[in-house]
DNA sequence: CTGTTAGCGCCTTCAA
DNA sequence: TTGAAGGCGCTAACAG
């Protein structure tokens, strides 16, 4: 009698028998109709609603070498700043029948590496991933094993395989440039702790000349760490002129505490953002910042690595999308 | 000589042979050491760094039935909404050696469904749904299928398994409450399209007794459509003197274009948001609003999917974490 | 256009 | 504690 194994799922080979036809051709009728005849695919398509059938892809993809996956990892996917880029890269990959897997770095190194290995486990078509990848260990495993990579929101003289992003040193180096345009000299920084934020600093400082007041807040930032920042700012200078903040977020937060104690912006107090966030250009005065394009970022991932899956050669893996400084109301 | 097949990827059969054990030893002396002799366990632990071996599971999967992968459907990802709930998620699964595989389903039904037969397809070990599952076939076949699944954010008298939220009826009915409670009559609604706030939103006409001023505003929702939608209130009832807004971009986006249009709060317009997002608390004034625990949704949604992979029974599949109207300066 | 054969890489079952 | 056999569900490769 029935025995209580778990209820045996139905697989392509119920759907063959069902439909008549042998175990290939079912395959062949579904993942590639264009080698069967009309007649078969209808009987098939018919046999699989009859079965219930449901392929599975872990079995498909051992065989075919192909996971249909690609792997995603984020510093931190509550960053705001991320998340037109993997919105773009999951629409696109959607559309193309890949789905994305998420990873969590956490801004750490040990766990990047441990979070890559798990990925590889998994045989992604692809890896995306934010800010270059600092383990030398993991850089040769990932050629090694030919995965496809693309290092995003940063770019690379010798990226692992591709890269889209642009020049952090740029944009501190053009933020400066437009302070002291400006003619303020006094000028500091409020920034998170990550990696990309501290070559931006350097840009600004390789500019202005010198080192320059800096708060440093814990990832992620927001508006309450911005206004701490700029109290501790005003303790390293009191006639502070203008400020650069790593996001958007910790901008905001800047200028509810100089609102708070009574400084006008721009007149006393500069400040540019980064990221042109949806609020930037609503605030009171509107956020001059640094605008970056994430989806375009994450489309272009996208792009690449679907085109490298297609078997493509990419003629250009490094791609600089740039950035402009939008002016706004607080410069 | 060596012909043109891709490079062959290092398999369990190379660590095997070079760790002078069988296939089955060097399987079990990772997967499952409690059952393999120490100095066995080095020798296999050597081969592998000898080899460079990566497991692969895709083929462990195949035959073990698990693939420690979690499924996540959010409407949207760029929705600030859920992020908490996403990191929340992928927190806690990261911890158990889970990862999450992202699916946007942009607010529509057979968008949904097309994306949950994907990842059936690829055998998750759960699901995590925002809102509830809407076609009834797919209600079906998960329940079919055996998989584990998670609706969250909203609570239903009969879930496909699990469920993690709070009553959107109440949510509205209990802002309705409020305002009606402070002598405001003349009361309207700015919302998103989706499902949860047109239910929140009921229940807050519920409440107040009649239809009310009502304006409608696409995914995702942002400031500037909060702007627009006052703009639509007060077409609709020049003298409306509380809105409840579905999130709290759009409330930010309601205050600046109350505040352009010189109107004070609370005093000529009270303002209700919704979500509680972490701007709220520092706006001028400072916006009331609701607030729920997305980061509990997620993290209760991850105890009981990996309850429930643990064999465990689950005591209560149906969750009510609450929610709780923060009052602040605009009310 | 259809079918047969032979695995993909690993783990479960049974035996030693 | 270790091993041998068999198969998870599917698809390339090669016939017909």
């Amino acid at each position: 009698m029935s025995n209580n194994k778990a209820p045996k799922s139905v697989t392509l080979h119920d759907v063959a028998r069902e439909a008549g036809v042998s175990l290939i051709t079912a395959s062949r009728a579904l993942g590639n109709p264009g080698m069967v005849s009309e007649k078969t695919i209808a009987r098939v398509r018919k046999a699989v609603e009859a079965t219930g059938y449901f392929p599975n892809l872990m079995a498909g993809g051992l065989k075919s070498r192909k996971s249909l996956m690609i792997a995603a990892l984020v510093p931190n996917i509550a960053v705001a700043q991320f998340l037109p880029t993997v919105k773009a890269l999951t629409d696109a990959l959607d559309a193309a029948g890949y789905q994305l897997i998420l990873g969590q770095t956490g801004y750490d190194h040990a766990r990047e590496e441990a979070l890559l290995n798990t990925m590889i486990s998994r045989r992604p078509d692809g890896i995306v991933v934010t800010g270059l990848i600092h383990s030398q260990v993991s850089r040769d495993r990932l050629r090694r094993a030919g995965i496809p990579v693309v290092e995003t929101w940063d770019l690379s003289d010798r990226p692992v395989d591709m890269a889209v992003g642009f020049s952090h040193v740029k944009v501190g180096s053009a933020v400066a440039g437009f302070f002291l345009n400006q003619g303020r000299r006094r000028v500091g920084i409020a920034t998170g702790d990550d990696q990309r934020a501290a070559v931006r600093r350097e840009g600004f400082i390789a500019t202005v000349g010198h080192d320059v007041p800096t708060a440093v807040v814990p990832a992620p930032s927001s508006l309450e760490l911005g206004r701490r920042a700029l109290a501790r700012l005003l303790e390293q200078d009191p006639k502070i002129e203008a400020i650069f903040c790593s996001s958007d977020q910790l901008a905001q937060g800047v200028m509810v505490e100089a609102q708070s104690r009574g400084l006008r912006m721009p007149e006393d107090l500069a400040i540019c953002g980064f990221g042109d966030a949806d609020f930037a250009a609503h605030m009171n005065p509107p956020l001059t910042t640094v605008q970056v394009d994430g989806a375009a970022i994450g489309a272009m991932a996208a792009k690449l690595l679907l085109d490298r899956c297609n078997g493509a050669t990419i003629a250009e893996p490094v791609v600089d999308v740039g950035f402009r400084i939008v002016e706004r109301g607080t410069t």
